[in-house]
DNA sequence: AAATTTGATTTCACGATATGAAATGATATA
DNA sequence: TATATCATTTCATATCGTGAAATCAAATTT
């Protein structure tokens, strides 16, 4: 790894957290050795670094990388464990579907196709996986606006004023809250042609053991297509998901 | 957090993460009103761990933690995870058993006792968490021995010279790989008085799901009350937290 | 549209700060 | 005991990070 940023102790530190984390366990000097660094500075960045518990000492003076790093690990690794944790079940759905199964994160006002399982039918809903979308507009992000709250719902209307989509995209602050916190206490939202002319989801929240939403889950098809049913599905694995999140 | 240690920038990267860490997303003005920093400052840090992955930036600009993180956690998270699941477990077995329940790691030529269950009897072992004993002498070392191979258990007892703690310590090279190898075999390892004279074990190892060891899972008693089918209990266990660790 | 504000980013001269050679300590090895 | 090996500390030096100020980019107001 020799990325050069623009801060040298930086580019360095992370060169023998990068080596340790190789080896689980090390001494200065095959650190030194492997970082190509002077014995010296590679013992001054790892006192650095272990005053804040990134690394420890075991009882012989090596070095493992500490449980102080795990701090900064949980929610990246949390997201990173659902993507993978979903993406079988999201196929399952796919296939009992035969429609488009999303797995959407919340990023600001937005919310990200995170993962996906397509569809393998001629006509689908097919999303690039890292486009955006304004929350107001899917049922994913309708969802995560109720969660959130009316004050912050109407917050975000009025901060973004509601653009239209297409003619079924709710545009109104009241009438927008109505329909999320509906489909909030229901479990599940619709989309009923509000982003796309056409197509219809269905969509329910993932939340973590102690209730976070971390995620949606949704199904896009063509607005024809779409079952209600599907609803039931979702649930369940949602709730599955759930489970397995610690 | 105004721990200090010898290099100044990685102070200020920690409390810029550590910040970071405690709001999800934070803009560049956010994160250098919560740490004091000159905004100058905290971009050029945050240009430079973003550099390595450490955050990320998402579509509005804020910063994020990055997945760059989660490589130096993956292993002390799994510790984390390992202890917290086999808590409980070893309660359970202590109960059934009466007898203290240890869960083992190894570290270098030791094995470190890193949690543990104890027995309510009057007459019970119990070892100090944190405590450490060299490997031939305990049966979970032993089964570590014999896991890393003929050749490094040997040149564990050249190193080590295999001294001897009772009479009954295995301080012949070739006594121990025989019993050590054949301890792997039938999946569980005994302790017959070969570290303290009285007291004798059996132990089982936790390995992960790609068949690396993770730790050890032992049960102490005095010598008569030890039952060999507490085998049965333990391989049972070890079994189950294999499954649950990713 | 133009003007104003706010925040992010870049620049740059300065001096604090990280550097690494060498000395010292601490342990293992012969 | 002597010798070697590795970890740690010291310290003079120049490098490297610093932060004030300038610039750039957007959002907000007039």
């Amino acid at each position: 790894m020799n990325d050069t940023s623009s801060i040298q102790v930086i580019d360095r530190m992370v060169a023998v957290l990068d080596a340790l984390a190789s080896v689980d366990k090390a001494s200065l000097k095959q650190l030194a050795g492997m970082t190509g660094l002077h014995p010296s500075t590679a013992h001054r960045i790892l006192a650095a670094v272990a005053a804040h518990g990134w690394v420890v000492r075991s009882a012989d003076g090596g070095y493992q990388l500490g449980s102080g790093l795990s701090r900064y690990a949980r929610r990246t690794d949390q997201q990173d464990r659902l993507r993978q944790l979903a993406l079988p079940l999201m196929a399952a759905l796919r296939d009992q579907t035969g429609e488009t199964v999303n797995l959407v994160m919340r990023d600001g006002d937005e919310v990200v196709y995170t993962e996906r399982a397509v569809s393998r039918q001629m006509m689908r809903v097919e999303q690039m996986i890292g486009s955006r979308a304004p929350l107001h507009v899917t049922a994913v992000g309708k969802l995560m606006l109720a969660d959130a709250g009316r004050e912050a719902c109407m917050a975000y209307a009025e901060r973004t004023g509601l653009p239209g989509f297409t003619v079924h995209t709710l545009t109104s602050p009241t009438l927008l809250w109505q329909d999320a916190s509906r489909a909030l206490v229901r479990g599940y939202a619709f989309d009923n042609e509000e982003a796309e002319s056409g197509i219809g989801c269905i969509a329910v929240l993932v939340r973590d053991s102690e209730g976070r939403v971390l995620a949606g889950l949704s199904i896009s098809a063509p607005r024809e297509r779409r079952r209600d049913e599907w609803a039931g599905n979702l649930l369940e694995v949602a709730g599955r998901l759930s489970g397995q999140m610690g």
